[in-house]
DNA sequence: ACTATATATCAAGATATGTTGATATATATA
DNA sequence: TATATATATCAACATATCTTGATATATAGT
């Protein structure tokens, strides 16, 4: 049960909802691409792409002193059924916009 | 975008997720029979019936006094998910202890 | 060692949500 | 009409969550 409420939690907010679609579409992006694009202050996203990895939803790879997210894989069929929602979704999803990455 | 949320959100409850596997697992219900199962006051019950059929979990129908809710039906696919992942929790559900009706 | 950059964490205030007890509404029955 | 029962709603309080700004940590380059 914890661990599907912890599920429900990290995609029961509309920002993460968004953060979590961008990444979907994007692929691996680091923390300020998410803070150019989305046009938010560091602290709020590095806490939100928190709540989505413990979530289960991403997974991270750190080179050098950047923090790369991605879709976790393999995901299991209930999160990859929330992946699926978001599709359907009618939400405006920033184009990316790199930051100091890369 | 705010039909999501507010989908994710009425699941969003351990409270909730329990009375949805119950209703889930004994068909259609009355608000006494849940008030019965669960030990709760009857307002309590009343407020998460009302979130889940918000969130389109449920379907209310009211004959007499009484409100007999039960899972709504057709359930589009993602509901549809949330549900069978509700299946694989490890959760004591009690067991229905009819209430006033029938 | 010093500085700059990227990210994470924390504290404080604002907002949302859950619980309870009281009350309102609506139906059935005497 | 009066009463009892089933359900819904409301107000008040407690708890959780989000946002921001400040600070901590960690790495890279000079």
């Amino acid at each position: 049960m914890e661990i599907f409420l912890q599920t429900i939690g990290s995609i029961y907010d509309e920002t993460r909802v968004k953060i979590l679609k961008f990444i979907k579409q994007n692929g691996e992006v680091c923390v300020c691409d998410i803070e150019n694009s989305f046009e938010m202050i560091q602290s709020r996203i590095s806490r939100h792409l928190k709540i989505l990895k413990e979530g289960g939803f991403l997974k991270v790879e750190r080179r050098g002193t950047w923090a790369y997210y991605s879709i976790r894989s393999p995901l299991d069929e209930f999160r990859l059924s929330v992946l699926k929602e978001l599709d359907s979704l009618d939400i405006d999803i920033p184009k990316l916009n790199r930051g100091c990455s890369i």
